[in-house]
DNA sequence: CTTAGCACTCAAAGAATGAGAGTGCTAAAT
DNA sequence: ATTTAGCACTCTCATTCTTTGAGTGCTAAG
């Protein structure tokens, strides 16, 4: 009734067949594989005890094993072998990274999470709140009449802008004042500081400027709530629907709530390293015999964002971790070396 | 063997029915109904004929009628009686279409687009080609080390940037160049002006003025590029996930490739008024038994954009056209009333 | 501890059955 | 010339029953 290496080798056997087949698994098959020297019996035996502990289940009686979330723990975190990226391959996930420019921090994680939902085929969610980013630009332009846009841009490459209307056109002066007094208590602020108090005293001073201001300094208060605010981006949503075991109407139903996806707290930046997450049945948010597999990458020594690949259950782990984990690394190294103004050095591949 | 009064409008009755509850409509429910005063005997008669020429068609012997494509098309354009919107619908409609600002052109579009989508419970296709915009601003600024931002504004409200990096700093006086520059020649072109001849000349007698400014040339490429190429945006795509008849896959499929639908010709706007097209299963690309009700907008006299409904075939027009007759008429109202800077008026209401 | 053999279980696929909705046709009524 | 009642007919859908086959657990022998 304990553990052995043979036992571990069948569940390691019957993992990987699922995560081929999709079908159940009979002990005809394991052993008949070629590294299995054992006859279909023993095999039965030793798959009755890895359901006993909790390793392996039948979908009913007369049906080969599957593996439980267990079991898929157990492989994840012991069995499986994982191969290394070979050369061509990183150079490879370096185009990908850098494409279309890769040259602002936002844009490296959007990269990242469009090579990554290519690759894996699955849906894949970052989130690149800019809280640790701080505010290196702010802006005022006139454009049209008594039309303005508003533009503010963050060292991690963020740029957001809004369009107000005014009553009246502003002169010279006047927009003067206001982009400078702008400039004077944003630029340089962080993002994370960016407090409804700290607005509250720059709206209430520009009010008294000048009242009818209100439209922009409305304008700003918004943009800043728009940079605070946690932001996801998921790519390859539609690639779900390919596997057979996740239910149709699951996957909408996840769609239309997927932003709610980083208040549940499961892009929780506080480890380090990989984790995979089951979607049980229990919970009614995820998606059924869903998994995820989510992984942090930090800025210097801070986590700063996540990275999520949302696949079935049943899904080629060993191969899409590395995956995973050379994007987690590469952009972890390419934004932490970046210079105290905070843009990207030259892309230096080793 | 000819259309005479009753049979129309057992026809109607019968898309009515249909309509309302998606199951084939038989001659006793028809029979039934206030208007009809002949025996269900008669309806059936009435109802072979009309299969005859082609306005009905049978799922299989012993089943009730469901309308045909050319049954859809007669009710729509003579036989069904679209209720016009009462003041209270309008004003609901009209705080939908002007909520979060509806200021530029661009986001008016925006507005109703996702209006649609919630009011009609499709999806929703809008184009909003600045094509017949002019362009506004252009600016260059300076946002951290070596990093320049573009900013591309047009009359219509689109705001576009992109950042590039240079191997080194600019100088005031350089920057100062090379803004000017880009304004003197952009500014004021219209948007469909922008060939790549004229954008060659430009790029050239900048590169000649400074060799290395090459990505910020190349930026402004790029920027031109996206603002020339027809733009579409979607809403409410789930929405017909929630359609028994429509299949989940072809939905799928077609959300994919959804960016083509401009490319297909579908967003045709060489007409006026409403047309509605049919999805048949001959057409890979469109959804089986879908519809889509297509309108244009138009500025002045010029049909400038298009704004399209997309559901199930079996679909309340009478409800939904409409709507988008209303969004298509306001829109045009509101863009064409631009004074020459080409920012809206005040949104009065009449 | 391993294996061959065998009875047993159960899902999936097919076949048979019955109910019900709806039709087309005929002949009578208006 | 229409309209209607009546009736036999058709075909789907749901249900039930049967068969098939893969896979198991257990037992007893190697």
């Amino acid at each position: 009734m304990r553990m052995n290496e043979r036992k571990l080798k069948i569940l390691a056997a019957v993992v990987d067949f699922y995560v081929r087949t999709g079908e159940p698994v009979g002990s005809k098959v394991i052993a008949s594989l070629p590294n299995i020297n054992v006859s279909a019996a023993t095999v039965r035996n030793d798959m009755a005890m890895l359901e006993k502990l909790g390793y392996l289940e039948q979908p009913h009686t007369s049906a080969g094993r599957i593996p439980t979330i267990k079991g898929y723990q157990l492989y994840i975190e012991e069995l499986m072998t994982p191969p290394s990226l070979s050369q061509e391959e990183r150079a490879r996930l370096d185009d990908m990274l850098f494409c279309y420019g890769g040259i602002t921090e936002e844009l490296l994680i959007q990269n990242a999470t469009t090579a990554l939902a290519e690759l894996t085929q699955c849906a894949v969610v970052s989130d690149f709140s800019p809280k640790f980013s701080v505010i290196s630009k702010v802006e005022v332009i006139p454009t049209g009449r008594r039309i303005y846009v508003i533009l503010l841009i963050t060292s991690g490459g963020s740029i957001k802008n809004k369009a107000c209307r005014l009553e009246f056109d502003l002169t010279h002066e006047q927009l003067n004042w206001f982009s400078g007094y702008l400039s004077e208590h944003l630029e340089g602020i962080s993002v994370s500081d960016l407090s409804d108090e700290l607005m509250e005293n720059l709206t209430s001073a520009m009010s008294a400027y000048m009242m009818s201001l209100a439209p922009l300094v409305q304008g700003i208060f918004e943009l800043s709530r728009d940079l605070k605010q946690r932001a996801l981006l998921f790519k390859g949503e539609r690639n779900l629907f390919s596997y057979e075991d996740l239910d149709k109407m699951e996957i909408v139903k996840f769609i239309e709530r997927k932003d709610e996806l980083a208040l549940a707290g499961f892009l929780d930046d506080s480890f380090s390293g990989i984790r995979v997450l089951f979607g049980e049945d229990k919970n009614s948010f995820v998606i059924g015999n869903s998994s995820m597999i989510v992984s942090n990458y930090r800025k210097g020594k801070k986590n700063v964002g996540s990275l999520g690949v949302i696949g079935p259950m049943r899904l080629n782990y060993a191969k899409v971790i590395p995956y995973i984990e050379y994007f987690s690394q590469k952009i972890t190294d390419l934004i932490s070396e970046q210079t105290e103004d905070c843009n990207l050095h030259e892309e230096d591949e080793n």
